[in-house]
DNA sequence: ATCGTTGTTTGCAACGATGTAAAGACCGGG
DNA sequence: CCCGGTCTTTACATCGTTGCAAACAACGAT
C-alpha cells in the first residue's frame, strides 16, 4: 500500500492538514515543523494521489490528445511535440486514437474519459460541427485542423488553400503544367482534401492553366499504397503528368515509388510535391519537396489556448478562438 | 458543472446508491426503477467520474506508456498498438515520453503518476536493472526491450541475439562476405546494439567468416542521419563492404540515401538489411528487407502482463515472467 | 396471523486530499 | 499580568463513487 498524507502526519507528530501545507508549499508553517515534515515525507517516499487531488479540486492535471492515427508518422509527430508542450507547462498527456471513426470521435468529445482529464485536444476526422454544438458545458476543447467549422471551439490549422496554393505554384513556376492532383476525396469527411483541392485550382488559374479532371486522382484513404495506387492509376490514362501536388507526404511517397517502378525519374520526368514535411521527407529518394507547417507551433498553441480556458472559467466563456499557424515550403530535390 | 449521481437520483426519485447500481449493472433491480433510472440517466448526460471512482476503488483503468520518442516510427507503431490492445480490454492509455534521459525513466519507474495509473509499460534506454531493484510495492511494471535484466519485472522483447544472426545469415547466404554492422554502440545504455553486435558476429562465424573491426561501425543515436554518416565514413574508409547489416530501420533508410548518393546500387552492389519492419521499409526504393518483431503480439503481451498483475494481487507476487516475442525476417528487395 | 426467505432499496462510511474557519501559540504594549 | 493582534496548526466537511450491512417489501409456508 502506498504512503498517504496520513502515514507522513503520523511519522512527523503533526496534523494532516500540515503536511499538506507543507507538500503545497503553504508560507506560514515554521522551519523546525517544515524540517520534521519534509524528513518523513522523504523517508516515506511520499507520492500525491492525483486522483484524490483531482476529486478535490476538480482538476487532474491530465489533458487528452485524440488523434486519427497515432502510426500515421504525421500524427506521430504532432503527438511527440504535443507531449513535450504539455510537458514543459507541468501538465500529462492521455492520448486517444480514434481511427477517424465518427462514433470514437463523437464519444471523445462527448467526454468519455471527462472527469479525469481537464482538456481536450481532438483532430477529427470524420466529426462536423453539428457533433459539437450542444457541448458548451464540457472540458474545454482545441481542435486541430480545418476540418470542422472554426465558431464551435478554439481551433489551431494551416491554411490549407493558401499551402496547397503555394506548393502548386511552385511546380507551374518550374514550368510544369500537367500538375495532376493526388488525394481527392469527394466524401463528407474530406474537407482537407476538398481546401487542398481549392487551393490546387486556385493556383492553376492564377498561372493561366485550365484545371483537367482527369488530372484530380482520388485517394481512400492517404497512405503510401494509396499514392501508389493513384500514380499507378495515372500512368494507365490519357494524359500523362509532368508534376504530382500529393495532398501528404505518405501519398508522395507512396508516388515516388510507383514512379520509380514505372522507370519514371523525379524530378526529371515527373517533379513530387508532398504536404505535411514529415522527417521521412527529408531522406527520401528523392528527397521531397514539401508544405511544411509548424508542428511544434501548432501544438504549443493548441497546449496554450486549452491552458487559457482552464485558467480562466469566466462566467461568458470567451467566444472560440481561431490560430491560422504559419507554413513554409521546404524545397528538396523532387521538384528539381 | 456535471451532473453528479446525485442529480440523477433526485430526478428519478430514488437513492444515490440505486442509480450507482444501475449504472454498475448490479442485477437485484426491478425493471420499472430501473428503466425510471436509465431515462434520468439519459435526460441528465450522466457520465461517472473516473477520478471519484478510482479514488474509491483504487483503480482508474489508466495504464501508462513510457517511450524515449513518440516520432520514431518503431515507438510510434508500438504506441499504436499498445493503445489498441489495452482499448480492446477497456483500458486507456497515459502516454509518456522519456527521451531516452534516465533521470525521466527514473521518474517514470519510481511513479511520478502513480495514483492515476494502475500500471505501467516502460520502454527504457538508459535505465539500468539497479534503478529498479528497490520498487517490489510500485504499481505493476512491464519492461520492453531486452535492454534491463528480465528478473527485475515482467519483460516483452524480441531475442535480439538470433534475430540479429537471423539477419546477417540472410546476407552470409546470398553470397555476401564483407558484411558491416551500423549502430554499434559502446556505452552502458546501448544494451540492445550490444545483443544484436553479438548475433551479427555469431552469424559470421558460424559461416566461417572472421570479423572485421573495420566492418563494425558505431552510431550515437539510431536516426536516419546516424545511417547516412556511417555509410559515408564507411565508404572513406579501407574495407568497402558488399552487405550492410544495420541495426534498425532507420539507421537502414539513412543508408539507402547515402548509398544511393555515393552512386551505389543496391542490392547489387551493396545488400542491405534493417531492424523493425516499420512500415516506410515497405515503401521505400528499394524496398528494405528487415527483421520483423511482431509488434501486436509485443503490445498486446504487455498490456496482458500488466492486466494479469492488476487482476491478482497475491500476497506473494508472482516473480517476473519473461516473454520472448516471435520475429521473421520480411525479405524484400534490398537485399537482392 | 406469524414467520422465515428471497429480493430490492437505502443510509452510512470510506477512499485521499484540501478549503474553511476556528483554535492555539506567541508576541509586544498597556 | 492581561489584552489584542499575528502567526501557526488543527478539526471538520467536502469532492463523487461504491462496499457493507441494515432496512424494508413481498411472498408462500406454517
Amino acid at each position: 500500500m502506498r504512503t498517504r498524507l496520513k502515514d507522513v502526519a503520523a511519522l512527523a507528530g503533526v496534523s494532516v492538514k500540515t503536511v499538506s501545507n507543507v507538500v503545497n508549499g503553504y508560507e506560514h508553517v515554521t522551519t523546525s515543523t517544515r524540517t520534521k515534515v519534509e524528513r518523513a515525507l522523504a523517508e516515506l517516499g511520499y507520492v500525491p494521489n492525483l486522483a484524490a487531488r483531482g476529486l478535490r479540486n476538480g482538476r487532474t492535471g491530465v489533458i487528452a490528445l485524440a488523434l486519427p492515427e497515432l502510426h500515421a508518422p504525421y500524427f506521430a509527430e504532432i503527438a511527440h511535440h504535443v507531449v513535450r508542450a504539455a510537458a514543459d507547462r507541468g501538465w500529462t498527456v492521455l492520448v486517444d486514437e480514434t481511427e477517424g471513426r465518427l462514433d470514437r470521435e463523437r464519444q471523445v468529445a462527448a467526454g468519455i474519459r471527462a472527469h479525469l482529464i481537464d482538456g481536450l485536444i481532438l483532430s477529427p476526422l470524420a466529426l462536423t460541427a453539428a457533433d459539437l454544438d450542444g457541448r458548451a458545458d464540457g472540458v474545454p476543447l482545441v481542435l486541430l485542423g480545418e476540418r470542422v467549422r472554426h465558431d464551435v471551439a478554439d481551433r489551431v490549422a494551416v491554411d490549407n488553400v493558401r499551402a496547397a496554393r503555394d506548393a502548386t505554384a511552385h511546380l507551374l513556376e518550374r514550368g510544369r503544367r500537367r500538375v495532376a492532383a493526388i488525394g481527392v476525396q469527394r466524401s463528407a469527411s474530406g474537407v482537407s482534401a476538398r481546401l487542398r483541392l481549392q487551393g490546387y485550382r486556385k493556383a492553376l488559374r492564377e498561372h493561366g492553366v485550365e484545371p483537367d479532371p482527369a488530372l484530380a486522382v482520388p485517394a481512400v484513404a492517404w497512405h503510401r499504397s494509396d499514392g501508389a495506387a493513384a500514380v499507378r492509376s495515372l500512368l494507365a490514362g490519357p494524359v500523362l503528368p509532368d508534376a504530382l501536388f500529393c495532398f501528404n507526404d505518405l501519398l508522395a511517397l507512396g508516388a515516388l515509388r510507383a514512379l520509380h517502378e514505372a522507370g519514371l525519374r523525379v524530378p526529371e520526368d515527373v517533379a513530387v510535391v508532398g504536404f505535411d514535411d514529415i522527417e521521412e521527407a527529408r531522406f527520401s529518394t528523392p528527397a521531397l519537396t514539401t508544405v511544411s507547417p509548424a508542428k511544434d507551433r501548432i501544438a504549443a498553441t493548441a497546449v496554450d489556448l486549452l491552458m487559457a480556458r482552464l485558467a480562466a472559467p469566466s462566467a461568458p466563456p470567451p467566444l472560440p478562438r481561431r490560430v491560422v499557424a504559419p507554413h513554409t515550403l521546404a524545397v528538396r530535390e523532387s521538384s528539381g
